[in-house]
Order: C-alpha cells, then sequence, then structure tokens
RNA sequence: GGCCCCUUAGCUCAACUGGAUAGAGCAACUGCCUUCUAAGCAGUAGGUCGCAGGUUCGAGUCCUGCAGGGGUCGCCA
C-alpha cells in the first residue's frame, strides 16, 4: 500500500539516534540552552523559598517564563516569575523579587541580578558562563540547538500533495516549501518525521488525463490531431508520454476499446507525471519519504475504503440520509437523494460529510477517511496536513475524521498557507488556464534559483499573503535576505582563510576550538554576538512547538545582522578582529567564535533547506 | 448568507503563544571603503497596533461585537 521511495536521500536534519549529555563537565553541567538552564535554577531558588514551600500546591510554575529580555541593555536572562507568584502568595511583585534576587546574586556564574518595572528579574551573567557554554556549542557541534521537544513522537507532515496531470505550477511552491522546512524543523526538535505525499491518482481526472495522452500517442503513430479538444489536457508535457506509448505499443492500442487501453495508458501518464512531479520537487530540494497512491485505497473494491467506513459506523458516526440543500442559491441539478452520511457535525463538523454516493460508488472524501486511518494505523501520534488557503473549508472535516477514527487519541492540524501573488518588475503576472500561459515551479526556480526561492517563501509568516516579484528575488544585494545570510556564512568561512594566511600551518579543523575560548572570548561585542548565538535552542523549541518554521528565517536574518555588526567593528577598533598575528592563542579563541556562528548558521540553513556558500565572489 | 484567514511606521513585514519604552528592511536624511568581502556597518526621523467594549497586576497578542480586504461553499476531484 505504501510506496517510500527517495530513501537514498535523506534530509540533513535526519533525526540522529544520538542524544545524551554534550559536555558533561566535572559539576555535571550539560546544559546547552541557556534559558532552560535559568529557567532550573530560579525554579530551584523558588522551591528554596520558605514561603513558596508552604504554598507549593496552590503554585503553579508552568507560568513562569524565562527568556531574553527585550532590550539587552537589561540583561542576559529575564525572568517574570515574581509577577506570576506574588498574587497567590500574598506579596507584592517586588518584594517577591527581593527575596528571589537575593538567592540568585549567590549563583556565582550570575554577575549581576535585579529588579526591574513592575517585577521582572534580570539576570546578566558571569564572563565565564558565556565562554563555558560556548564551548558547549562547539563540542555540539552541527547537534547544537538540536532539540528533545518531540522526544521521538512519530509525525507525518503531508505536503504538496499535487495532481498527477501535469508539471507543479508555481502555487504548489510555497506549500512545499513550508512544509518540508517545518518537517527538518520538527525532526531538528527531535520528532520522527515522515515525509509523505498523496497522490490523487484516482478521479475522473486522471481518466481525462489518459485520454489527453491516448491522443498524443496517435499523434506519435503520424495521425493528425489537430487541436486539442476542449476539457483535456492541451500541454506538451504530454508528448513524450504519447510518444513512449507509441515506441512501446506500437500500434496494437489503437485497435483496442477505450476500455481496454485506458487502464494500460492511465498507468503509465500517472507513472509519467509523478517523475516530472519528482523532478520539479527536487530542482526545489523536496524530497518525500513517502508517496502514498490514492489508487491503492481502491484496490480490491475499495476494501481499505470499506473498511474505513466500516469502522466509523462501528463507532456510531455513520447513518443513511438526506443532506439539506446549500443555502442560498440552489443548484439548478440539485436532488434529494439518500446517501451514506458521516455524522461528522458530533465531531466538530458545520455540516454532515458524504461517503458513500447514491450511487453506490465512494466520494472523494471517503478515500480521505481511508488515509487518514491508514497513517493513525502506522502509529503517527501527529498528523499535518500543509494545504493552500482555497483548502480552507476541509480544515474542520478532515479534524473531524481524526476525532472519529482516532476516538481523539491523535492530533491533526492543518497549517494553510496563503496564497502567492506573483510580480514582474512590480506588474501582476497573470496566469489563465490556457495552455503555455501558466508560471510552473520549474520556470520559477530556474530563473531565480533554488535558494531564494526556499528563503523567500519562509521569509513570511504562512498565514500572510506572499507577493514574490522576480525582480526582487533575483537581486543580489542587502534587500535580499536569502543573500545577507549566505554572505555571513561565507564571510565565516572567509575568517578561516585569512587565519590559515596569517597562521601558516595552522590547521583549523584539527584545533580544540572548545578548549580554546575559555577565557579568551570576554568583549562585550563578542559577547552580544554569542548571545545571540545562545537563543537558538530556544527559538527551535518554540517554532517548532508552534509549527512555523518561518521563525528560523527571521533568525537566521537576525544573527547574521549580529555578526555583520561585530565584524564591523573590526573597522574601528583593529583589536577586535578575529585575527590577530600577533596573538595566535587569542586569534583562535575567536576562531571557536566564528565557527560557531557558522556552524548555527548552517544548521538554520539546513532547516530551511538552502545552501550555505564557502564564498560568494 | 455560513465558515476560515488577514488589518502594526509612507511601503513590505516581525514581535519568542499575556510582559518592560511595539522592532527590522525598503524609501528619506547624516556619517563610514589604502584596513579580515561596502553583497556591509553606525546614526537621525517616522506609530491612536482597523474601531469599540471585556478578561487581569499587565493586551498588538485572549473573548465579544462592528468595519474593511482575501479565501471558501458541490453526491467535484
Amino acid at each position: 500500500m505504501t510506496t517510500p521511495r527517495n530513501c537514498d536521500s535523506q534530509p540533513p536534519t535526519r533525526t540522529s539516534s544520538r542524544r545524551g549529555p554534550l559536555r558533561p563537565g566535572a559539576d555535571g553541567w550539560n546544559e546547552m540552552n541557556l534559558f532552560t538552564d535559568f529557567d532550573n535554577r530560579i525554579k530551584n531558588v523558588l522551591e528554596g523559598l520558605e514561603i513558596v514551600r508552604e504554598k507549593r500546591a496552590e503554585l503553579d510554575f508552568g507560568r513562569i517564563s524565562v527568556e531574553p529580555p527585550r532590550d539587552a541593555s537589561h540583561g542576559d536572562v529575564a525572568t517574570n516569575a515574581a509577577m506570576v507568584l506574588a498574587k497567590p502568595l500574598g506579596l507584592n511583585p517586588r518584594a517577591l523579587a527581593d527575596l528571589i534576587v537575593a538567592e540568585l546574586a549567590k549563583d556565582p556564574e550570575v554577575a549581576d541580578v535585579g529588579v526591574a518595572g513592575p517585577g521582572f528579574i534580570n539576570v546578566r551573567l558571569s564572563v565565564a558562563y558565556w565562554q563555558k557554554l560556548l564551548a558547549a556549542m562547539l563540542t555540539a557541534g552541527a547537534d547544537y540547538g538540536r532539540g528533545a521537544l518531540g522526544a521521538g513522537r512519530k509525525v507525518n507532515v503531508e505536503y504538496v500533495s499535487a495532481n498527477p496531470t501535469g508539471p507543479m505550477h508555481v502555487g504548489h511552491c510555497r506549500g512545499a516549501v513550508v512544509g518540508d522546512a517545518l518537517a527538518n524543523l520538527l525532526a531538528f526538535a527531535g520528532y520522527d518525521v515522515t515525509k509523505e505525499y498523496y497522490i490523487n491518482d484516482a478521479g475522473s481526472q486522471i481518466d481525462v488525463l489518459a485520454r489527453s495522452v491516448f491522443l498524443r500517442y496517435r499523434e506519435a503513430l503520424g495521425e493528425t490531431i489537430g487541436d486539442i479538444p476542449p476539457g483535456l489536457y492541451p500541454g506538451d508535457y504530454l508528448v513524450p508520454v504519447g510518444k513512449a506509448l507509441a515506441d512501446e505499443y506500437g500500434t496494437s492500442l489503437r485497435g483496442m476499446s477505450e476500455a481496454q487501453w485506458l487502464p494500460i495508458v492511465r498507468d503509465k501518464a500517472i507513472d509519467a507525471m509523478m517523475a516530472m512531479i519528482r523532478e520539479d520537487l527536487a530542482a526545489l530540494n523536496v524530497r518525500h519519504d513517502v508517496f502514498f497512491s490514492e489508487r491503492s485505497l481502491h484496490a480490491g473494491n475499495g476494501a481499505p475504503i470499506r473498511t474505513a467506513i466500516n469502522d466509523l459506523t462501528f463507532k456510531g458516526h455513520v447513518y443513511k440520509g438526506v443532506l439539506p440543500p446549500p443555502k442560498g442559491q440552489l443548484p439548478e441539478d440539485w436532488e434529494d437523494r439518500e446517501q451514506t452520511l458521516f455524522r461528522s457535525t458530533e465531531v466538530g463538523d458545520d455540516i454532515d460529510r458524504p461517503l458513500i454516493k447514491s450511487d453506490g460508488s465512494y466520494t472523494y472524501f471517503a478515500a480521505d477517511v481511508a488515509y487518514f486511518k491508514d497513517k493513525f494505523d502506522r502509529g503517527f501520534d501527529e498528523m499535518i496536513y500543509v494545504l493552500g488557503a482555497d483548502h480552507g473549508g476541509y480544515v474542520k472535516r478532515l479534524e473531524a475524521v481524526a476525532r472519529a477514527i482516532s476516538e481523539g487519541r491523535s492530533k491533526l492540524t492543518v497549517l494553510l498557507c496563503q496564497l502567492v501573488k506573483l510580480y514582474r518588475n512590480g506588474e501582476p503576472v497573470k496566469m489563465s488556464k490556457r495552455s503555455g500561459d501558466f508560471v510552473t515551479l520549474r520556470d520559477v526556480v530556474d530563473e531565480v534559483g533554488r535558494d531564494p526561492v526556499r528563503f523567500m517563501m519562509l521569509y513570511r509568516k504562512n498565514s500572510e499573503p506572499l507577493d514574490f516579484d522576480f525582480a526582487k528575488v533575483t537581486e543580489q544585494s542587502k534587500d535580499n535576505p536569502v543573500f545577507y545570510v549566505q554572505y555571513a556564512h561565507a564571510r565565516c568561512m572567509s575568517v578561516f582563510r585569512q587565519a590559515a594566511e596569517a597562521f601558516p600551518g595552522l590547521d583549523v579543523a584539527a584545533l580544540d576550538l572548545a578548549g580554546a575560548v575559555e577565557g579568551n572570548i570576554a568583549d562585550p561585542s563578542e559577547l552580544q554576538l554569542l548571545a545571540k548565538l545562545a537563543e537558538y535552542p530556544r527559538m527551535i523549541e518554540a517554532s517548532a512547538a508552534a509549527q512555523e518554521p518561518h521563525r528560523i528565517a527571521f533568525y537566521l536574518y537576525d544573527l547574521a545582522s549580529a555578526f555583520h555588526a561585530h565584524w564591523n567593528k573590526g573597522k574601528e577598533q583593529p583589536e577586535l578582529r578575529f585575527v590577530n598575528d600577533k596573538n595566535r592563542e587569542l586569534s583562535i579563541a575567536r576562531l571557536g567564535l566564528v565557527h560557531a556562528v557558522a556552524s548555527v548558521l548552517k544548521s538554520g540553513l539546513a532547516i530551511t533547506g538552502t545552501a550555505a556558500p564557502d564564498e560568494m565572489r
């Protein structure tokens, strides 16, 4: 039933089994997330306060947040603990904050701590702590930021699922990128992710495709076919499929009845279309683990669908009845006929949904039910559907299916991507259904490049419409965030080349950078950059939890900006430059900082599916 | 008409799921290239977070209503 393919090319963020302590250290310190580290420390302080212990059962620590302060001048870590707990303790926030501050001040890795505003506690970390954190980042390497949020839970991310009737067009682009990046993100956050594509290869449009190909087959045999009749697919991309059929079958298909040739042509056509779509996806750096065929649900006289409907029936969600006519204008051919219906209104839907038509055949929705059941039976704890905004009307019924089939034991979320508007030099690109007048995904990738397309699609919340201007996306300038971020990575690599020149014989790969940073990275400007790096694990966790891959792109832009800013300080203050040929030890320590920046940039770019180039001349 | 999404600086968008003085980029203005890539950096200016209520220590964020913009409605796939 399932057809896993492309197993040879796993994404770089595929979950690895290694987790374990990253840097045990003598004191048992193994935390690479600064904020969870201080979350623990602050809660330990709270547990130690007598007034807290007395009322511990009434207090909800879950509302305590430990986060970077909005303004860096406030410190490195801020918590609202005093504000959240003051009321149940019968204290005013600042009085409670003073108690907490007195304890936190005893922590040798806290350089400064104070109360501000309505009761925020601001902590400034010691330089030694920052150095220890940087060393931990370097030791973790590519695993820095990898999260345990997913705890190995199985998640199915279904995206693209374009009909196999032609090449992918630009409208599929956003969902493809968002779905792919989300899957990468969840894998990095510790989920066991399967990337899946649902092939709609069962409907009547597939017969239309087959008839269109049959026409091209006759054309390949020398017949003059003239204009493609309306209702058939006119695209040139079917010409080679017809020719392949002619090469394989000669004239033999021509002598058959449609009932005889249709299944043959249909199979060939679907295979050819899916091959084309896979190439399109590969051009976008999108690779699915599983391609699931809708037809497989109709196999054996629809056994999987029947089983799914039986399952729903057994659980009491199915009845025979008549749906009320649609509100507003009544369709001309409206007929009241009895069908088999899913009582989805009892599980959150607005209207009950037909499963079996009045003529006894299954609806498309029935296959959706069977498909969900298949996923559920494969053991996924969570299913994510990435759909275009035009499918917004499907959300409630899909959620209803999940509730009914899994009896509330699975989580189904639908991510809707708003539509993309294409522009060329400020002018909207017109798209019509006439042949050749629509922009294919391949057109876009070939013209502007894979990386800009992917990054642009992620440089916006998916719930927000997106304008995509060919001119702007192609432009290699500061106007274009993808080049800004990639340039930062190239600059890091340039520093290593510089270092190799300044110190002949220096083998960067062999250096113990983690050991070098301690005692040497101390300038406020360096620590500011380090603070940005320290946010990475927290950002990964938050964006995975919120299922918002766009946050990766924005974070990368921020990190690149922090790096460029620090770099430029080396112009005014040469003593801040990474490479100082008079001071080998300091230079090597700073290479550690650069290495951490490059590593995080590379890690984040890998999640977005864009390259981290070594140079960009 | 029902349901879903959106409305934040002149423009395009963020805002870490309820936190402090709402932030970037573009456009405008002022500086910075014999110096590790100026594809860059620093600074100035720019706001009734669509409107009105509500929830609480605290709201751009949550709840209700309203106004604008977009999407959607089927025994289709």
